[in-house]
DNA sequence: AATAGTTTTGCAAATGTTTTCATAAATTCA
DNA sequence: TGAATTTATGAAAACATTTGCAAAACTATT
């Protein structure tokens, strides 16, 4: 300990210490059942003194599985994301597996980047966020043969198996749901949809749900807002100080949404009174502001767990023709900021 | 490629397609200026061919870095922790690292499991959460010889560099504004402190600031409430219903704080005509919030950058003494949620 | 055209493991 | 008690790279 110059303790200095060759050291961690108890005895004793801690990369390239999977995810930043992965991080850390985390803030290019160095890295499946990924993405993928997910979003023809809630659904879901209450004049929040499919479907199936029905969203009332709390919050006051206005404001997700009431608020007016909310994804807080939030649930947790269990099972089981999408189903969960039109106020 | 029978593409078969040696190939990749440019194309077209992908497992076993970094927090489920890793995240992978992310939960061995994990992957860094680790921690760092930083506090002393906020520091400020404010009968809520050296700092602080100024917070008043806007929204309506009441309460943190503003509304109350409530962290919405809360700031984004910058500085200094704390100051935030005595209804 | 100097390349050893195969030791059975 | 098994261990090859050293291929110089 003192003279020795602080060496890297490998496999032999272990062998060295405890008295036998590395193989035996090798076995020891591998196939304990092979050993001697006494031999056992010894190495463990000798891995102590010498505080020795295995290599998974020297093993890695015996093609033995390097216990990495990497997550791929526009930002943490949303804490709905944040929530998929820590629910998929447990998950798969029960199987022993440990994440390579990265994101790509939207930029697809950048996703690419990221995969390319994951898979430098020989993690032994991969997770993305949503189902529009750069061709590149799809071809690196299946060129490689590396077990992937893309988990979120579901759609039953993804090129990949696809875990999480079709959004087209959770947006016709809430539109409809505002149609129902007798809604006509309807104001949209949605956010920029460059690089996000997730926030597209949405806005597309709200729009065209809002137009079967017969009701057109005037340009001026839909809105496209970054996503965060103060942007939102600005842009209803002004959406809201026009002589006319809509009676409810559909947004493109929860934090949106609060933006949007705390923007009514701000104004003067009572929501759901003077005007219904509804937001998509009910986010940790939804159900508790007031008045609770009526919106739609994405169940972050439940789609992060069944990504990390399809994931690892092909990583087991080395199945490689898995294929299992699945759908993990939004439901609306109806509160209290949007009402029938006919206990309206107005 | 068709009859080949998918063998994996290592650096000999790029080799063999250029018709050059594999350390050629090698160089291609770490000395390209040592390779004449002929060569260079023949390799490069010959990588495109093959598909290959560096593999760094090989490369780590010669004592080249990782490329990684392992990062170690109790749970990406508070946002404010999603926040330090993304701005980490992000500020690494400037300098071509990936994080490896695990989660603990708050238990410190798990944490200590977790670490262990990390170092066989060869990580070239690592960030804790906090201050408080289990002594084997420590000792294994030590022994490893490992650069590693301790993120999110600050404590001049630490045992290994910490860039954070005086957490101590946040819960007096707070606790000095509110009694500037005039308030005496205060409440307080805090999360549980095992395993969480941060909120048992803050809770001692504010409780021992108090009381400096001679206001003790009865039993009744000073609550425990797990980490959530619903339960601290219900433990807060209990807390109010009774017939004497704070006028003040003093939270452990924005989350907690938002929790009692809505159960403080939910009574019928006003804040902070009613009674004035103030959280600690001021994280995302808390600004937004009706009305908008008064807290400290504890600067996420920086501290996860100035940790990043730390760490892979050591990191690729091999700066083996950097020993270098950093302090991300809390500011107070002074907003609407909470006002003088002798503004308020009571 | 020969020499000296440079640039470019290949060979082989090294890295820290796992694993196959062979051998030595221990056990079983008659 | 010795042969036949079974069990435990070691030697060496393999894995995908990097790198020191030496050889080969060029350039420049005369």
């Amino acid at each position: 300990m003192a003279g020795k110059k602080e060496k890297k303790v490998d496999i032999v200095s272990v062998a060295k210490a405890a008295g036998v060759s590395a193989s035996t050291v090798s076995r020891y961690f591998n196939h304990p059942d092979l050993l001697k108890p006494a031999t056992r005895k010894r190495i463990e004793s000798a891995v102590r003194r010498t505080g020795y801690i295995r290599n998974r990369a020297a093993q890695t390239i015996h093609g033995i599985r390097s216990g990495t999977i990497g997550v791929l995810i526009p930002t943490l930043d949303h804490a709905i994301f944040a929530e998929v992965v820590q629910a998929f991080s447990d998950t798969v850390a029960e199987r022993g597996f440990t994440i390579l985390l990265a994101s790509h803030g939207y930029d697809l290019q950048r996703e690419y980047a990221i995969l390319r160095k994951f898979l430098e890295h020989r993690v032994d499946g991969v997770v993305l966020t949503g189902l529009e990924h750069d061709d590149a993405v799809f071809r690196l993928l299946r060129q490689q043969g590396i077990p992937a997910v893309m988990m979120w979003n579901y759609a039953a023809d993804s090129p990949f198996p696809s875990i999480g809630s079709d959004n087209e659904l959770a947006g016709q879901m809430i539109a409809e749901h505002v149609l129902a209450l007798g809604h006509r004049k309807i104001g949209c929040i949605f956010p920029p949809t460059d690089g996000n499919d997730r926030a597209l479907a949405r806005r597309e199936i709200v729009l065209s749900t809002l137009a079967n029905a017969g009701v057109v969203v005037p340009e001026a009332w839909s809105l496209t807002t970054v996503y965060s709390i103060s942007a939102s919050k600005k842009d209803t006051q002004v959406l809201l100080a026009a002589e006319d206005r809509p009676t409810a404001i559909i947004c493109g997700n929860d934090i949106l949404a609060t933006g949007a009431l705390y923007g009514a608020k701000a104004m003067g007016l009572s929501v759901p009174e003077d005007i219904s909310i509804a937001g998509i994804g009910d986010f940790k807080g939804s159900a508790e502001i007031e008045p609770a939030l009526t919106t739609v649930r994405l169940p972050a947790k439940r789609i992060g767990c069944e990504a990390a269990n399809a994931l690892t099972r092909a990583i087991i089981e080395r199945d490689d023709g898995f294929h299992q999408s699945l759908h993990c189903e939004p439901v609306l969960v109806d509160r209290s900021s949007a009402i029938a039109i006919d206990q309206t106020r107005s």
